[in-house]
DNA sequence: TTGACATTCAAACGATCGTTTGATACGAAC
DNA sequence: GTTCGTATCAAACGATCGTTTGAATGTCAA
């Protein structure tokens, strides 16, 4: 049936509507009706495709949430290679920018970060992938970048709180924005969004320049 | 029965049961009979109590996660005023101290932020409730303690960011401690609590100082 | 046309869910 | 001793869960 046209559509169809799904409720908030309900597809095509509700849920990871943060970190480094200079400021304001108001739509980037973070705060199977593939990897990256232009020499450990310090920000600014909107009044529309991206820059900078203050 | 002890020891042995339960798996992912059967009491128990197991965690806000906020507050005012000078520092330091090295057991901590992270990325019912007695106006307090002694010239909203950024932190080194542990290489003893507490405080102070740069 | 294979479907499986019931035990008030 | 209200209990309720089944459907090669 879709030998002819190459692609499982049904399959697809439950891994786009699993993966929306499981970052607005989490996984164990969502039933397997509501999936196939949501794709339009029969309730024991989860378990044809997948096996299980389970594998479905590592399935979403492996192929929607691993190949969009590679996106997202190729398009930090893009947007690292156009600058001519390689300095602190271009490091952070882009992996500000690629995390906040990168190549992401708004849905994309709220699922991307919501699923991140639930596998921080309660790791399932799908964690070590994540950590070992992607988010590992990224940190080191990020590591070598910034020890290559930073000023001062800090040690590698000062280093990596350094960039869990962006990082927190970072995915703070998505998960808590309805706690940010409630409290600031503001949308989080392009123009909040270009805000957001300067606080984290300008904030992440001074809070990277060790010793550097005036006073 | 329990009118000679005044307390009802089952009520809150479930409570307690269930606040740990909650703040680990998160609401769906418990189910009444695990409360019940760790707390060592008749399934029956919650629905007299509590009327419906969402009664009991709204009730678990009410009656320990809210009281608990309360103290931490209190901790961070009394760590305040018991400084000679109200600087900068020591209002940031201060708010490190309390979230991450404060009164609370580390148990304890790592309940209340699991809890605050989960309502954050997915309200219920409790985080209204929540936002209004106990975030809302902490930050308001937080913001007028740090508008009276910067130095600097800065619009609530920018400040407000700024508490943001500084929260977004003390969040992330709780809930993300198995990310941190995984790739620092460091337990979560006393001795690098008080590191992330530098961390913190050192990386926010920076962070505040708008403009304050050398170069 | 036939047979093999991939996919979809309605229906049902046993397990577990939150909740309710009626019986029972027990201390306090009279 | 009787009555009353509180608390706990085993047992069951209907609903929903993830998963399985076997038939139906469609596609393609032989």
């Amino acid at each position: 049936m879709n030998h002819k046209n190459g692609e499982d559509l049904t399959k697809e169809r439950i891994l786009d509507t699993a993966e929306i799904l499981f970052a607005q409720k989490g996984y164990q908030a969502v039933s397997v009706r509501q999936i196939t309900s949501a794709a339009e597809c029969n309730l024991a095509a989860v378990n044809y495709h997948f096996g299980n509700k389970e594998n479905l849920y590592l399935e979403v990871f492996r192929s929607r949430w691993v190949p969009r943060a590679k996106r997202l970190q190729e398009s930090f480094r893009k947007s690292l290679a156009s600058q001519d200079s390689l300095s602190e400021s271009a490091v952070v304001r882009a992996l500000a920018k690629a995390f906040v108001d990168g190549p992401l739509s708004d849905d994309e980037r709220l699922r991307h970060t919501q699923l991140m973070t639930r596998e921080m705060t309660q790791p399932t199977k799908a964690f070590k992938h994540v950590a070992e593939n992607v988010i590992q990897p990224f940190f080191k990256e990020i590591l070598e970048q910034l020890e290559s232009v930073s000023p001062d020499k800090v040690s590698e450990e000062e280093m990596l709180l350094n960039i869990f310090s962006i990082f927190a920000m970072v995915l703070y600014f998505n998960f808590a924005r309805g706690a940010v909107s409630r409290l600031t009044g503001r949308k989080y529309d392009p123009s909040f969004r270009a805000q957001l991206v300067e606080q984290i820059t300008q904030f992440s900078l001074r809070g990277l320049g060790a010793g550097k203050m005036k006073e």
